[in-house]
DNA sequence: GGACGAAGTGGAACGTGTTCCTATTATGAC
DNA sequence: GTCATAATAGGAACACGTTCCACTTCGTCC
């Protein structure tokens, strides 16, 4: 696995450039829409995308940093969606549930292409930290929101109950896109947790 | 990925093959233990344990299965480790902690080790769904244990709260074996989470 | 002890992630 | 406009997981 990063949008000077990594993000998405984390292959991707193949690596230094920043655009307009609208619920469990399951439910619908992010993500090793660290910081932003509606000054715990719930749902989307859980389970498991944890 | 099972001990008739499937284990614990997953190359698996690239296929039948499979055995050896020795500690999240401290500890001492067996069981599909389950079954066990020592009738709740302790040491250990945290940062999530779970 | 099927050997071959090299094209300084 | 440099194209080559095949050995039943 590379050492170097993966190309964001602010690393790109031209149209062309900004273009070309659109465009291959684009294809990442369709390939694993279609047939999940073994059909996103580089060599397709690249004649998907309409580039050569080393400029596809030097884009993205390997498929897990291409699928990883996938995974980050896509939880960046997760979060974006969430920050505008007010979250329903009375409490924050209420409000915790209902974010955890409107993104589960968003990513089930799609399975294959929760699948190949979600392996991406699991198997993503120290070289692809920026890009986990981007998806780490908007997890754990949409979860203390929740909690706490537009609340500053969160408390340690705030946040370590907001760490505690990203890694049940990481653990939940994993038994599921593996096909070790139902959905039905993958849900039931994750209130569990937020009613162990907040108990409001 | 293949749907066939690893071969356990019960299925092999002849000392010999318990034998070969012996080596193959202690051929992969040495390479792992050396040079982590990438270093678990299956004709070097082969090599060492002195048996055919085929033969290891039969055994198991695929690198991830070969890798969940030491997993397994490997806590098989902890749990068995726990059982017969009371848990010291006053309170469940005393007993917990010391559990998962103990543990943590016996795999942060084979980094390599830890980080090929941990990748493999993150990496796993459906087709290892045996091997993941004995894995969820002796984790589960040794919290449960931990949490009410002796006690066999245990309530949903005993049984969630195992499940989401279980889940933050997956995905504690995950971030340290990929290098996003270290050892103290891992402990001390730990703790924290068994700490907002179990409030005794 | 001979026959037969299962298990094992040795190794070629294939697919896909990754690297590397050369030729060509775009970009920017002057 | 010209040139130097960087970026891209196109594709060969390599590594390792996996599959497959022809052959040999082992265990078992008669």
């Amino acid at each position: 696995m590379s050492s170097a990063n993966s190309l964001t949008v602010d690393d790109l000077g031209s149209a062309a450039q900004r273009d070309r990594r659109k465009r291959i993000l684009d294809a990442t998405y369709e390939l694993a829409r279609e047939g999940g984390f073994d059909a996103v292959q580089m060599r397709a991707v690249a004649d998907k995308a309409e580039v050569a193949l080393g400029t596809l690596y030097r884009y993205f230094p390997s498929k897990i940093h291409l699928l990883v920043s996938a995974l980050a655009s896509e939880f960046e307009r997760a979060e974006a969606a969430f920050r505008d609208k007010p979250i329903p619920g009375d409490t924050s469990s209420e409000r915790v549930i209902f974010v955890l399951k409107k993104t589960t439910r968003g990513l089930q619908g799609d399975p294959h292409l929760t699948e190949a992010l979600t392996r991406a993500f699991m198997f993503a090793d120290a070289s692809v930290a920026n890009e986990i660290h981007s998806v780490g910081m908007l997890l754990s932003s949409m979860l203390t929101q929740a909690m706490h509606p537009g609340k500053t000054d969160l408390t340690d715990d705030d946040v370590a109950i907001a760490r505690v719930i990203g890694d049940v749902w990481l653990s939940a989307l994993v038994a599921w896109v593996t096909g070790r859980s139902t959905a039905a389970e993958t849900g039931a498991h994750m209130e569990n947790a937020v009613r162990l944890l907040l108990r409001d």
